[in-house]
Order: C-alpha cells, then structure tokens, then sequence
DNA sequence: GATGTTCAAATTGTATACAATCCAGTCAAG
DNA sequence: CTTGACTGGATTGTATACAATTTGAACATC
C-alpha cells in the first residue's frame, strides 16, 4: 500500500501499474494475470512479475491459487458485507481521530481533490474520477498518523472499491461527490462522532447501492497494460 | 497469518516455524534471518525461504531491508503507541461485535484456554504460555465472523506482542490470566460496549507496562531452531 | 590515534532452466 | 448424445547459477 516505496525498483514498477489498473477498473474482478504475459509486457523476469502479484495478493487486490495462477479478485455476494463492516469500522475510527484536528493546508487538500474528482467525473473521465476519489479516501487516512491504521484503511478501501468494480454498473464508482464534500465540511467541524456516522452512513450508501446481477467479465491484457497512463 | 492454511507447502513449514519461534520470544526483534542459514536448517532452497520471509514481512513480524537482509521486526518507542492504538481499535470493535453473542462452545474453549495459559505460566513454561496468552486473543478475532476483520486483529496482536517481547522484561509476557478471565466474562454477559472498554483497559494495561530501557539481543539461529518444538 | 580507502567475503537480487501440475480438446466406449 | 480417459500444451513451482550490493577488516594516510 505504500505506493511512494521501492518505486524504483523493478518489481514497484509492476505492482504499481497492476494496482492502478485494477483500482480504476481496467481490468474487471476475475481478470487472469499469468507471469509469462506480464513478464513480457513489462520486460521484466518472472521472478519479479511474481514478488510483484504476491505483494498484490497480500493487498487483497489479487488472488493467487497454487498451480492454477493469479486473477483479479473476485467476492462472493455473501462475504461483500464482511468487507464493508470492516472498512467501516477502521476508517470510522480514522475519521473520528481526525475531525475537528485539521491543517488549513490538508482542508484545502481534500477540498482540491474533490473539486478535481468532480471535474473527472463530468468530463466522462470515469477511471480518473474513480481514481481521484479513491484517493480521497487514501488521503483521509493518511492524516489519522497512525501508519498500520492507515494501512488497514487503505486496504479495506481498495478491496471494497474492488467489490464495487464487480458489483456496480452504474457510473459513479460508488461514491457520491456530494458526500465527500459534507465529509471534508464534517471534518473540518467536528465533533469526531458526527464525522463518524457520516462516513458510516457514506459507505453504508455505496454498499446499498450495489447490483448483484450477472455480468460477463473479459480482458485483453496486452492492450490494457501496454497504453501509456494517459 | 492464516494458520491452516498451506501448512503443507514448505513455505508454509517455514513460516509457521519462524512465526512460533518470534513469537514465542526464541528469537528477539532484531535477530537476523539470513537466507542461506535458514535454507540450510529447513533443508529447503533459497526461493522458499525468500517467499517465506516476505510472507512474514507483510504480517509486520520480519523487517525486509534491500540488499541487507531480514530481521526480526523492531520498533521505535515513539511508534509503540500507534500500534497499541489501531489494536485497540480492532480489538476492541471485535469484543464489542462478539460479546452477548458467545456460543456455549465458545465459551468453554476460551475458559479451557485461560486455564491452559495459567498452567503454563504457573509451571514456568514461559514460552507456551505466551503463545496461549495470544492463541486466547486469536480466537477471539475469529469468533468476530468477520474474516477481513480477523485478520487486522490478528496481525495487530502479533504486532504488539513483539513490541512486549522487546520492551517488557517481566515474566508476564504482558497479559495477565486475571484480566483474560475477566474478558471472558464481560463476553459471555455483554454488553458490548462494557467489553470493549475492558479490553481497552486491558490493552491500555499492557501498554503501560513496557519498559523503555536498552537491553542486549542475541540469537543462535542453529540452536534456537534445530531443537523440536517441545 | 583517528580517519579514509581498498578489497575480499558474504549476502541479497535477478534470470533462467527444469520439474510438477493443471487444463482443454480429442477420441473412444457405452 | 453423453461420459470417461488420455494426451499435448500451457502455466506455475522449485532450484540454482550468476550479477549486484553491502559490510567489515586490513591498511595507508593525516
């Protein structure tokens, strides 16, 4: 989760374009990811393509069978509400730390990025906008100082933004730019405990909102990956 | 930190082992983990223990350094108390989730596991008695019913245990029976929030009793390992 | 004596060869 | 037509060779 570690490195090149491309819903729940084509795109060797969807895999965000290979993770309709009762209760107790004890400086933050999020999402820009408003969310937790809180939230939000790739055909990715901005306002207010049924009720929304239809999955890998991140 | 899970791969045999042995306090934060060594003892090649270690470094209990090497996790004291911090978070949202609600099961395990500790600690057997002590918070993370959940405890708990094993010298290992009894009891009653301030306090309790002085660390890898597990 | 430099040993990082496993399509039997 | 076994191709699992890096000690210099 740590994005701006080993960024250097052959393998951080890999996990972070792979963890980008799954977060802005390039590459659909279910999604294969074999070494060899990976190693290929990337000209690197297996063994990092390998460390990098292990990493991916302790993220959550990738799901590695034994001898059978890497896929983009998919939830079962029946454990999606595990996930959200888990991210509501870590990035709740983020929020509640937070509020009421914010910099001008991270208040203009947020009120960028939400500003930036909405002008994504009206332009069309949809995984940019997605992006922007996962981000967001990276950002609150951020300021709670608390690295392995921060940490969970983080991976609570990706693993649930992922259920929402899955789950939600409707456009907004899941979460709605009025709420952020009465978040950011809540946030700034105080008191912590309204800040956090807030946000309780902010991703409480997104899971309501799901569809648990079916929907076919399919990818052609070379071409997602191999296009310059825009 | 799934335990059951892959315990037949050598990988698996690997971490297991180490994850006993680091925190059964055999081998003391700061201890180094070389490859080769390891490789060696478990009769395995390189590659197993590096997927091992890696394993362990995301689990928090083993520091992977770049062309350095691995070592048993150490902490800072001025990071001590965020850990402590986000455990009490979980920890306490897990107590909260599960108390009122114990199976007749449940409850006679958990009473069977303080009772188990307490042996061990009586009879002198420091080691085991650790390793009950947080097999007994373990199970309560997995009686939450809430697998994402779980898993953040679990990894918190160990967490903040090899943050006792580096700075509490007492005997105790940090957890005293009396107040795991007492949680035992808050859990088959409830109410909820009654069990999570206890088990604040009991966190709070162990927290402050850490001792921030220096204290020299030494391993014999060889040793420490080589001998059967009791 | 303190400090800086060089070099060798040890350790990790990477790539690749080979083994083990799985999967899909083919074909034959019922 | 369905079902089952079989085989070839593809993919992952493991071991190992080699490259890159770090560390520590010996040595020279100030």
């Amino acid at each position: 989760m740590e994005k701006s570690k080993g960024s250097k490195s052959q393998e951080g090149i890999v996990y972070e374009r792979l963890f980008d491309v799954i977060i802005e819903q390039k590459l659909q729940p279910g999604a294969r990811l074999t070494e060899i084509s990976l190693a290929d795109i990337f000209s690197v060797s297996r063994t990092v393509v390998r460390r990098a969807l292990l990493r991916l895999s302790y993220e959550g965000v990738v799901d590695i069978k034994p001898n059978i290979g890497a896929i983009v993770t998919t939830t079962e309709p029946e454990d999606v509400p595990q996930y959200f009762e888990a991210r509501r209760i870590v990035e709740g107790a983020v929020i509640r730390k937070v509020a009421g004890k914010l910099t001008t400086f991270q208040e203009e933050t947020l009120n960028a990025m939400v500003r930036e999020e909405n002008r994504y999402f009206m332009s069309g820009n949809r995984a940019r906008g997605l992006r922007k408003s996962i981000d967001f969310h990276f950002y609150i937790a951020d300021i709670a100082n608390n690295k392995p809180l921060a940490e969970m939230g983080k991976k609570m939000i990706a693993r649930t933004s992922l259920i929402v790739a899955q789950y939600n055909l409707s456009g907004s990715g899941g979460c709605a730019c009025v709420d952020h901005s009465a978040l950011v306002d809540v946030m700034v207010k105080g008191p912590g405990e309204l800040a956090e049924s807030l946000m309780h009720e902010h991703l409480q929304h997104i899971e309501d909102n799901l569809y648990f239809g079916k929907q076919n999955i399919e990818t052609d890998l070379y071409r997602i990956l191999e296009v310059d991140r825009s």
